[in-house]
DNA sequence: TTGAAAGCGCTACCAA
DNA sequence: TTGGTAGCGCTTTCAA
């Protein structure tokens, strides 16, 4: 199909050797001979094959990516960032999405592996020794973000549980006397399913409730049933703090069918501060995290990693509340 | 670092041949030497190196996929698809983010065509007859969705042009006096950006107003100014067709703003029926444009050309209107 | 049933 | 400044 250097080097009578030096613009060849060497290699329309070279040098200058889902814009967004802060290190990404699946994760991380990247950066959605025992055997730098596995493997992140806490206050402070969670329905019952980031939440809002002293009320998933019952049989001003914003969007979407308002009846808050929540009126209070800071630190500490550095210490990013108008 | 199959062979006492047949099995090796093989291979956590792999049998079974954008959720469904079809066909997929940038899209394709994928997919964003033989001279398989490059590739996608006319009938049919359409702005400037599939949805809507003899009215780009201009001064029932379901969103935003209701005062319709769509109300219209048959059948077409076969022809795909209230 | 060796395309080193 | 060659880890073919 496609001409190697053996080829050009023929056509040209020279040595592989040679064409190496022209094409890489290695040292020790004469200008005139480089430039024959060249003229042929574009006549010919040499591309390299990069996994011959990847195995020659044994390293990649790609990293691997595992995430859970990338319709989720949280995701999606990060890996941007970290496409583009590894671009700029002359890095590629290679993108497995693993759908929050505990076998396409691991196939992924397989895939991965076997294919030689330089680095790993993983949303975990696994936990567990034995997954922990593969990670480790890879021999390969990992970075961890969002789910932490353990403090064998970096892991970059807001400090979701603080957060929870703050929101907690930060909402009380607006004058709610009632404080319920939305939390993430089905999802704790696999204990291999890696639900870290999730718990931590949880567990803030918990903190934060109770250092306020006020009642807890935790809802798993989205029903209306629920919310409805919640909304109209509590006295007092009253919020609903969510795991995450796509069920802040869908209580506001459905308080306008109930003709329920926000924030008069319900106040509402996110987390993740999604782009979507820009085109959406009430703008919904959220928890911005900074993805460029957790994407660029992600990959920089990848990259110590890479060096061979080996103290290389968890980061915890900053994080603000977006404002809105529905509290 | 890893152990190789030579290491496996040296430990075991038997030629490199032989491991290959137990690792891989292959026929021709007793069962007792395999059992053996197979023992020290996992004692020492044998794992393949695939580059090597590919470099001996020239194929890769992965393909690539060179997108626009994966914040955009459309694109990173469709994504899904893709690599859900790929994997139950034993390919992998390695994905490139273009974020629609002509030189990252350029090196992404070369990126790919480097580490030898045996297949392309491509949502373009440039054109023109450099890169056209660029991506001729690649000698690779390539199916193209969304923007079409030209008849020598492959392409998957709706009708837009034909789907926009409709939706202008569609939106007339439910008693619209006039029905302006919302386009992207700036994007048309630089004549190398491949801009297909908006310009054949503007080229839908102007055949759809000329065909039931309306007045057309063309904005591009979100502006709240020229928005509220058209609601405001235009006499009978008016509508926004807009080229993506986006600007919608926003248009339904910005109306809560000004107290402008949808659909008495404005009524709205979108393109490509994303997912947030069903946590806003009103329901806004919409095109489903059935990403799933979109994503399998641009697989399955890939899958022919890599066959080998070559009288591969293009496909289009059925829509239908997403229903709503926003009208 | 097994071993030996060539070859995939490139890099890197040593010798000329 | 150049050529020659070993080697990266695997597959594949031929001979034993």
């Amino acid at each position: 199909m496609s001409v190697s250097i053996k080829q050009i080097a023929k056509m040209c009578g020279v040595s592989e050797g040679t064409v190496d030096r022209a094409i890489n613009n290695r040292p020790g060849i004469k200008e005139e001979t480089k430039q024959k060497v060249l003229a042929v290699a574009k006549k010919m329309n040499y591309q390299p094959n990069h996994l011959a070279r990847c195995l020659a040098t044994g390293c990649t200058k790609t990293i691997g990516v595992v995430c859970l889902d990338i319709c989720n814009s949280f995701f999606s967004s990060l890996i941007n960032v970290i496409e583009e802060i590894a671009k700029e290190n002359g890095y590629f990404i290679t993108l497995i999405v693993s759908r929050s699946r505990i076998e396409k994760e691991i196939e992924g991380i397989n895939y991965l592996a076997g294919r030689k990247v330089d680095g790993l950066i993983l949303f975990p959605a696994v936990k567990g020794n034995e997954y922990e025992n593969m990670l480790k055997n890879l021999n390969i730098p990992i970075v961890t973000i969002y789910n932490r596995i353990s403090s064998e493997f970096v892991h970059i992140d807001v400090d979701c549980r603080k957060i929870m806490e703050k929101a907690v206050e930060f909402i009380a402070d607006k004058g709610y006397d009632n404080i319920a969670y939305m939390d993430v329905g089905r999802i704790y019952k696999d204990s291999r399913n890696n639900v870290y980031s999730f718990k931590q939440r949880l567990a803030g809002y918990m903190d934060g409730v109770k250092k306020i002293g006020m009642n807890k009320q935790v809802f798993s998933g989205f029903k209306e049933a629920n919310i409805l019952e919640y909304i109209n049989n509590t006295p007092g001003k009253k919020a609903i703090l969510c795991t995450y914003d796509t069920y802040a969007v869908r209580i506001l979407s459905m308080s306008r069918k109930y003709n329920i308002k926000v924030p008069e009846d319900i106040g509402l808050m996110g987390f993740n501060n999604m782009d979507v929540l820009n085109d959406i009126y009430p703008r919904i209070y959220s928890v911005d995290c900074n993805i460029e800071l957790i994407g660029t630190t992600a990959f920089n500490k990848l990259y110590e990693l890479m060096q061979g550095k080996n103290d290389v210490e968890d980061a915890v990013i900053d994080y603000r509340f977006s404002e809105g108008n529905s509290l």
